[in-house]
Formats: C-alpha cells, structure tokens, sequence
DNA sequence: GGAAAGTAGCTTGCGAGTAAGCTAGTTGCT
DNA sequence: AGCAACTAGCTTACTCGCAAGCTACTTTCC
C-alpha cells in the first residue's frame, strides 16, 4: 500500500519476471535474431492501459456509466462554465467519429447527465451541456478514477514518477510523430 | 528518421507541450484540488497504446492480417515447433473469450494461415497448427511490427530506453496487482 | 444573388468482441 | 460401474465503434 519499491533493484538485472519478460524470453529462443526491446516496451505500455482501462471501466461502473462515457462528461467538465460544448467539439477531442458520439450523447441524455440544444448561432449545430446530476457524476467519479490512477503508482517514489513523466512524454512525441 | 532529440530537454521544465499537458492544465483550472500527476502518466500511457495499435494495425495491412490476428500468429510462432497449441492455450494467453477466440481462427484458417486438427489425447480439444504461409507472414509482420516500435523509439537514448524499461515494469506490477 | 463547396449531426451496415448458454467429451467420487 | 462436476469449443444475442452516405444548413466566390 505505501511505497514499496516492489523489488526488481537486487541484482544487476533487475529481472522483475513478469510476462512481458516470459513473451520476450520466448522470442529471443525462437528468432534470436530480433532486437526485443522495443517489443518489451510498448508490450508493457499495452498491458498497462488495458489493465488500467479495465479497472476504471469497473470503478465506474458504480455511476452508472461507461469509460467512453465518462470521457464525454469529462471534456465537458473541464472545459468549465457552463460545461457546453458541441458534439463536432467533443467528437474531435476524443477521437471518435461522428457516428459513434451520437450514440455516446445519446445513451448519456437518455440517463439525465447531458442535453442537447440548439446551438443559436448556427442552425445546423448543437450545444451539448452538463446537467447538474452529470456534473454532480463527473466529479465524483474523476475523483474515484484518480484514486485508482494513484494506487498503481504507489510502487513508485515521486522521482520515479516525474522521471516516467518525461520519459512518456517522449515516448508519446516519437509515437505520434510524422 | 535518425536520432532527433524531437526536442524537450532545453530548459529546465521540459515542457514539451503536448495534448496530455493541455489537458491537465485545463483540470488544475477547474479542479485544483485534484492530484492530476496519476492522471497525466495514464493519460500519456493510453495515447501511446492507442498510437502505436493503430500504426502497427496499418503495417500488417500489407500481409492482409490484423493486429489481433497477427497475435495469434506470433503467439503460435514463439512456442516453437512444431507451432500448435489449443485454442484454450491461446485464448487464455491473449486474454480472449472462447467465443472471440473462435472468430479469429475460423478467419486465419478460411486465409489459410493455420489449420486446426483434432486433440489425439482429448476428443474435446482442437490443436491449431501453423500453415507454412502463416509462418512465412508472422515472421515478415514481426519484423514489420518492430520497425515501426524502433522508430517510435528514436527519441529516446539507450539509457532511456532501459530506464524507460524499468519504470513500465514497475508501473505494470502496480496496473495488475491484486 | 446564386451555385459550388464545405460543415454539422444523424442513419445504416458492418466487424469484432463479450457474456451466456449449449453439446460433447473427460475426470473424479463413491 | 455410474453419476456429478468439470472442461473444450461453438453458437447466439447484444454492444460498441467505424466507415460511408444522407440531409440540412452555412460559407465562399464569382
């Protein structure tokens, strides 16, 4: 629960032994000539969001809604007062098309947590706004969802953090790249 | 192409200034009592994830095969000959329902990829084998597949890369713990 | 002012995955 | 031996996202 280094800093290879090194082991056997790293890497990377993804989608669950839906309300809410936005807006934001963020507004104004209205100054759009009980949600379950976020960081010291910060943050730049 | 830094390491903030950086600066304004560090390292996690599926999605094109099927293939290819496990084996280790898992063989063995033959020792079970072809592609997509990861990985100095390496193992331990 | 091009949001059809349930075959208990 | 519990793989119903196409409206340009 605190701040256990979670072993893997005892020898010179740290051999932490979790699947990612049993899939890369296997590789090295049978192609030995690969450079497995980068696969160890971004192997790591997917585990990560997919067990991370599947933990939150849980940890929402208990609002009612769904990830992809908490990322709706959420762009709303952080864009502030008074957390409207267009559906081109958000469809944008969140990388999703147009068809599937139709069915994301939707499932969240049949529940209450949003409205659509129409947007005054131009007639072919809309405004997507928060309803207090989607605000009322939001902020709770960002809170819930962080709390999640910073238990699985706890096996880090606070310079390990920052430092995978950085490290991300190029990551992700090398990854979005051209 | 070659080793560009891709800049962020001029002064001392980086402050490379990416999507993920707008994002929690927009909730450390509407929200700052939030802790948004978890939030950033995720939020940087998932991009990559998503970034990095997509471009290997698109370099397996070629070898008319998805991502998911390629994982099939590759799980077959480094268990070594003679290239056959149940669809028991490889639904349990690409975390896959039976029910998907039944979808993506019917697909690689109707492109002749692999085939699947009866269990000589359990009449219940399947053994899915590895065609010659199927072979001949996971090795090519392989190599394909890591391209594209090396690339992603220019940015980043080999010590980056190990340390990088080290902070994702912890920080998967922390994602699946429990 | 009016046609052409662009943009907003919705609808439809499709692909891929899950969950739940089925059948056939195996293992274990008595 | 015989019945219960388990396991392997498949089928079905459902969900969710994308791609493509549609209508309505706006902007641009002559």
């Amino acid at each position: 629960m605190t701040t256990k280094p979670s072993r893997t800093s005892d020898a010179a290879k740290p051999a932490g032994k979790d699947p990612v090194d049993a899939i890369t082991a296997q590789w090295a056997e049978v192609r030995p000539d690969l450079d497995t790293a980068p696969m160890a890497v971004f192997g790591r990377v997917y585990r990560v969001a997919r067990a991370m993804g599947d933990r939150i989608e849980k940890a929402y669950d208990r609002f009612g809604i769904a990830r992809g839906e908490f990322d709706v309300l959420a762009t709303l809410r952080r864009s502030g007062e008074p957390y409207t936005l267009s559906p081109r807006q958000l469809s944008a934001t969140l990388m999703l098309t147009t068809g599937g963020m139709t069915g994301r507004l939707d499932k969240l104004e049949r529940a209450g947590l949003l409205s659509r209205s129409p947007d005054p100054h131009d007639r072919r759009g809309l405004r997507v706004t928060l309803s207090e009980r989607g605000l009322a949600i939001v902020d709770e379950a960002v809170v819930a969802g962080l709390e999640i976020q910073h238990e699985a960081l706890e096996g880090l010291s606070e310079d390990q953090v920052e430092q995978l910060q950085e490290l991300l943050r190029l990551l992700l730049a090398g990854s979005t790249r051209d």
